[in-house]
DNA sequence: CGAATATCCGGAACAACATTCCGTTTGTCA
DNA sequence: TGACAAACGGAATGTTGTTCCGGATATTCG
């Protein structure tokens, strides 16, 4: 990171055409702030508590994001591409069922590490409206490469689509409320099994 | 159902051994009220409408249900109660396999069909904190005998927990905005497959 | 360097809810 | 019917989300 003055260390790693410096300051210190008061206290942390962490006004707030999902989005963007990224290291390392179970894994850690981001993935309040639009937007289109490559080659399934199972390996990765991260690992593997080309699923009617 | 009284059907069975006449008169409006702004506006339906929606005060509605998840407990407890009934069904009817795999599925009949309750199920808002224990204890060990069953004959991998595949279960079988319950199923279903005794999971390392 | 001005800031103000509390009303029982 | 416990209702209080605008301040330009 190159940025130009020495001190703490920015958040927002994007450039900026002609923003007033206070402006960009106060950014940083929201989103630092929003990151320390989210961990600890979680996602619907009131707006104020943020706020005054950040030494801001609540205008200044919610002027630079509207919504919390807009602090949040800006928040997870790093892990977000780091997770994309993952997607073309895996497939030049592995084959292509092993690439896809390995990125799948990977979600775990993508999704569970950061508190309350797997429920607010899936809440459906209004507030969150964004966040599943973003992080499925720049998921799902690296998943079902990862997928297509697996079926062709024949290792699992051709009947499973990519928004389906990212959802639902979104689901599985959120931990349970006592955060065992294992436990989400687990549960991701076991659905992962399932894509293995199999036998042909139990048919039968209740 | 056998009540004294002859007119609307009531929604809270259970029998009252002092009670007075209002206050379950009340209790009953409350539910039904409260079933009908759920399923219109969502679990999250402000307390007054409901109040209101039942002609009663608010102060009513929280001295006989203090919680939210009260309320939707008792809303859901009939269908719990089926949920719970339908796994000797299952087991008598069909091989330990099979039973179990049908039960899965029938979680998402369960759970897709209440709106908002999946969501409320996982979301770790304390509001509605008692509303997985009380599931979960209602069903694990429902679930816990199917899985032994299964995995005593030998046709499901044996390291699986019930609490552990329930958790993962109910999560597949909330649908997603929209409210796709066939895609819950698949989903159900493919979480299944992963469960049939298969090769062995793939221990890849990143 | 010293205005001029486009930006940005702060926090009071308003609105929506959850939840509590207590004076009043109403069943129930003798 | 009268007395009393049980239950009711809704005003009152506290919290949080969100908006709005007078005041502060970087930046720019002469």
């Amino acid at each position: 990171m190159k940025t130009r003055g020495g001190g703490k260390k920015e958040i927002s790693s994007e450039a900026a055409p002609s923003v007033r410096a206070d402006a960009r300051r106060n950014a940083d210190a929201l989103l630092r702030a929003a990151l320390a008061v989210f961990t600890e206290s979680g996602v619907d942390a009131p707006m104020r508590t943020i706020a005054a962490k950040a030494g801001v006004g609540v205008g200044t707030l919610y002027r630079r994001f509207p919504q919390r999902s807009d602090l949040i989005k800006a928040i997870i963007r790093r892990d977000l591409d780091a997770q994309v990224q993952a997607a073309s290291t895996l497939a030049a390392k592995h084959g292509p069922g092993d690439a896809l179970a390995l990125w799948m894994g990977r979600l775990v850690d993508f999704v569970a590490t950061k508190r309350d981001l797997g429920p607010a993935l899936h809440s459906g309040d209004p507030a969150y409206q964004a966040l599943p639009d973003f992080v499925l937007g720049q998921l799902t289109p690296v998943l079902r490469r990862l997928l297509d490559a697996a079926a062709t080659s024949g290792v699992i399934r051709d009947d499973v689509d990519a928004d389906e199972l990212l959802n639902a390996g979104l689901r599985l990765a959120t931990p349970v409320n006592g955060g065992d991260a294992a436990q989400a690992r687990r549960m991701v593997a076991l659905l992962t099994d399932g894509l293995r080309r199999s036998l042909s699923v139990p048919a039968v009617k209740e």
